[in-house]
RNA sequence: GCCGAGAUGGCGGAACGGUAGACGCAGUCGACUCAAAAUCGACCGGGGCAACCCGUGCGGGUUCGAAUCCCGCUCUCGGCACCA
């Protein structure tokens, strides 16, 4: 019979064990409160990108939270009070699609239902992370206490001018009856229905970004990824130019906007947007045939169609001709879908000398080529001309304007300059500012929004909701119908009131707001959750805003990041709060991919699940895993074997602090292990920090490693008993209480502290512990490696030199000639440059 | 087409202009075990017995010294794409 050892079983790690314990734990302390009144260390507001609640947490999730709920945490023992908050951006088309489905199946669900039961499961997973969210702030964007201050707002900016209503053009679905956000609409079809979208005409709800325009485009004090502030300021699309006037023979006016006033005596047809409201006027008899045909045609295509169909030139001539202001000239006017209703005038002058497009759209249909700008050393020729010319040069055909420079010479002197400066004293024309930004379409057709909180009365017209109405609360107990139709468009008891100017019949706006409005002011709210008299605590704001860093996927570059700032500077303005711009530092992390390397989907079978793993190696082990896979920013792809290392670290993590080491207690200690230990461990204080600091996660867990790994070697029976021993513990938990927060609480305990590591300030790394006697230099002779020495640390040059030529494999290669010059990188390597003789 | 970002072992990735490949994965060998797993130890860019040589997408350059800086390409991945 075997006999099992009399020897305890060293307890093992095991975090099913550990960390729900801790959690539990953690959340009676209330450890993870925030006092937002807490005036004794400095705020610091955490903010990650509130998640849709889709029902399941995704390892993207992880990805997103888990590093920066690390640096949270970080923050935190660093000495500040940090508001990490979480909340759920509950709206949306996913949870109605599901009812509308349910509809045609004849089943009832509710989105309300369907959402809060998603939002419950999320919270659940969520709390798996162990992350130190603060649930008593969170916020969930379809709860009428929230959405009502949406209404709110959007009275004040309808008091303002700021919001207001206007036909405009939207994507329709003809089969699921709704109008489709541009990202619904793949390739000219509706995701779900598949019906090719047609392009209505709608009266909707507009928000005036453009009047912020210009502030939008100034980011100074904003640390923001580069690549952002591009991607916003292209967005916005400032152009700076001329407005000219052209006139029909009739005498209506054609205003046209050109970047290039210098080239109007090369403007040779004017060109208008299919859906330009004078197409009809200028049109002859003998073309209205052949004109109604291309505008019915261009008016069934969506402005994606329109794309898809390539750069081929399609237009029609009106028969009409337009005078060109600066010369008199008669020119005929066109009508082609390449000029958009949406941007500019919605109509322009053609130059085919000079624009690419103009040019093509002139070869396809034979009209004259006139060059007005000549480049020095050419002779570029109209009728010959291949390739349009957009570079600078000399004015020709002019009039007055021959011979002068175009492009940027003596500032005010170039030829778009003094143009626009005599086109202003001639009355033709004037400066002028044109951007692509258009203003922002809130409303949806939808049921599942924040609704409108407007009034259609037959006597007073448009009027608001009195804000002590507010707020319009969505109805709970409408029938989805199966053609996608939003309900509210049919619900008696919601589309009648009275007109609180009045008293008479009034009719209730059944458009909700585009989901992005709960997403542009939500982390104000989370300073006060529960706030009933106002949307915004003005003093926490005051305090707490603008938000520190904001951390979240690359894809919210511009429609999100960019209506935050607008909506910013609208607050402001509303005197709400007194900063314009609500993140300070933006971050962008990665995203996490498949095994495969191919983004995580179901059809492809490549989604990790973040429970199972919880399940199979811990939280503790997926949140280091997922932030030693690769830089953060970068994000890469998932690995099954990957994740077994890092449980494997953390498994040895355990073994050092807690197994019993073997050997002799009473053998003497060797000074120069401890010292290398005290090195290791301040070494690895100073690189944690650095990388924690700068979200080099997959560092800082490396050299977490690397201490372990030390640590590991130093161990045995006496030092354990050295008071270096107790601080290489103390400090290897506590820099691996941000990362693996559950174990780090769990070792903490077991090395007999009594309250939380998440309560210890962040070590100091010792400088003097760093000090090295003797210092490794490599030699090498002309850049090449060709030995090693040892020396002591305060060795002079001279003496680091003298080692280095006498070392073993060095002094032969210096005998093929002299040793013309010699550097001593200090610390480093010593580099011996030697002349060959001869 | 335009604007970004990137390219380093079998793999993920490290490297203030200073010993390329930290850390981990995979792999090889060894210890423990009846055996296996787990764990622990050693090795681990290519060539060569060695001295050495080659090596950070490609071609040049600067420098005592270049993955890193400069010039010119190639490829990959993102974003924008008739914006007058």
């Amino acid at each position: 019979m075997a006999r099992q050892s009399l020897e305890p079983r060293p307890e093992r790690y095991d975090p099913q064990a550990i960390e729900p314990r801790w959690r539990r734990a953690w959340a009676e302390q209330g450890l993870y409160r925030v006092d937002l009144h807490d005036h004794t260390r400095p705020k610091y507001y955490f903010l990650t990108m509130y998640p849709y609640p889709s029902g399941d947490l995704h390892v993207g999730h992880w990805y997103a939270e888990a590093p920066a709920d690390a640096a949270a945490r970080y923050r935190r023992m660093r000495g500040y009070n940090v508001l990490f908050p979480m909340g759920f951006d509950a709206f949306g088309l996913p949870a109605e699609n599901a009812a509308i489905r349910a509809a045609r199946e004849g089943e009832s669900v509710h989105p309300a239902t369907l959402t809060y039961d998603r939002i419950a499961r999320m919270e659940a997973q969520f709390d798996q992370m162990g992350a130190m969210f603060d649930w008593s702030k969170k916020i969930v964007t379809c709860d009428p206490g929230y959405y009502r201050w949406n209404q709110w707002l959007f009275v004040k900016m309808v008091e303002r001018g700021l919001a207001y209503r206007k036909e405009s053009y939207v994507n329709w679905d003809p089969v699921d009856q709704t109008v489709l956000a541009n990202e619904q609409v793949i390739d000219g079809r509706g995701d779900r229905s598949g019906a090719l979208v047609e392009r209505r005409l709608m009266p909707q709800w507009h928000f005036r970004i453009t009047a912020y325009a210009d502030e939008l485009l100034d980011f100074s004090g904003l640390e923001w990824p580069e690549k952002v502030k591009t991607m916003q300021t292209n967005w916005i699309g400032r152009s700076e130019g001329a407005e000219v006037v052209f006139r029909t023979e009739g005498g209506d006016p054609i205003p046209v906007f050109t970047t290039r006033p210098d080239t109007l005596w090369g403007a040779t047809f004017v060109v208008l947007a299919p859906e330009h409201p004078l197409v009809a006027r200028v049109t002859t008899d003998a073309q209205r045939a052949e004109v109604t045909a291309y505008v019915a045609a261009a008016e069934a295509k969506s402005e994606i169609d329109r794309q898809a169909e390539g750069r081929e030139k399609t237009g029609v001539f009106t028969g009409g001709y337009a005078v060109n202001p600066v010369n008199g000239e008669l020119v005929p006017i066109w009508i082609a879908d390449y000029v958009l209703m949406t941007y500019g005038t919605g109509s322009i002058m053609a130059v085919p000398a000079h624009d690419e497009r103009d040019l093509a759209f002139a070869r396809a249909f034979g009209l004259q080529v006139r060059v007005v700008v000549q480049p020095s050393g050419a002779e570029l020729d109209g009728a010959t001309l291949a390739e349009a010319y957009t570079g600078d040069g000399v004015m020709v055909n002019s009039g007055r304007f021959d011979g002068t420079p175009t492009g940027k010479g003596e500032a005010g002197a170039d030829g778009i300059a003094r143009v626009i400066e005599w086109l202003e004293a001639e009355g033709l024309g004037e400066r002028k500012v044109t951007y692509r930004l258009r203003d922002w379409l809130i409303s949806r057709q939808r049921y599942w929004g924040t609704p409108i909180p407007m009034l259609y009365c037959d006597d007073c017209g448009l009027v608001p909701v009195p804000l002590e109405q507010l707020p319009v609360e969505l109805p709970a107990e409408v029938a989805f119908m199966p053609t996608g139709q939003s309900p509210l468009t049919t619900f008696e008891p919601f589309l009648h009131t009275t007109c609180p100017d009045c008293g008479g019949a009034a009719r209730r706006e059944t458009d909700t707001m585009d989901t992005f409005m709960d997403s542009s002011w939500y982390w104000f709210r989370y300073l006060a959750p529960d706030k009933t008299d106002g949307p915004i605590d003005t003093a926490i704001a005051k305090r707490w805003t603008p938000v520190d860093l904001y951390t979240g996927g690359v894809e919210h570059a511009i429609l999100h990041l960019l209506y935050a700032r607008f909506f910013t500077k609208v607050l402001r303005d509303l005197g709400l709060i007194e900063h314009g711009e609500p993140f300070k530092t933006l971050y962008n992390q990665g995203m996490i991919l498949g095994e495969d390397n191919e983004k995580m989907s179901k059809s492809r079978g490549n989604v990790v699940n973040p429970d199972e793993l919880v399940r199979g190696y811990g939280a503790d082990a997926v949140r280091t895993y997922l932030m030693f896979i690769c830089p953060w920013d970068q994000g890469g792809p998932w690995n099954y074997q990957g994740i077994e290392g890092v449980s494997r670290f953390l498994n040895r993590v355990w073994s050092v602090v807690v197994e019993p080491p073997a050997g002799d207690p009473a053998a003497a200690v060797d000074e120069a292990v401890v010292k290398t230990l005290r090195r290791a461990v301040h070494t690895a204080i100073r690189e944690v920090s650095d990388d924690l600091e700068g979200f080099r996660f997959n560092t800082a867990v490396a050299e977490l490693m690397t201490l372990q790994n030390a640590m590991s070697k130093a161990k045995s029976a006496a030092i354990v008993l050295t008071p270096a021993w107790e601080e290489a513990c103390r400090t290897l938990v506590t820099l691996l209480a941000p990362i693996a927060p559950h174990l780090a609480e769990e070792l903490w305990q077991r090395l007999g502290h009594a309250t939380s590591v998440h309560l210890e300030r962040w070590p100091e790394a010792d400088a003097s512990a760093l000090v090295r006697d003797e210092v490794r230099y490599a030699v090498q002779v002309n850049g090449k490696l060709r030995g090693e020495i040892e020396v002591s640390a305060d060795a002079a040059d001279e003496a680091i030199v003298t080692a280095a030529k006498a070392a073993p494999n060095v002094a032969r290669h210096l005998e093929k000639g002299a040793i013309v010059r010699e550097i001593v990188v200090p610390g480093k390597l010593v580099n011996l440059v030697v002349k060959p003789r001869g």
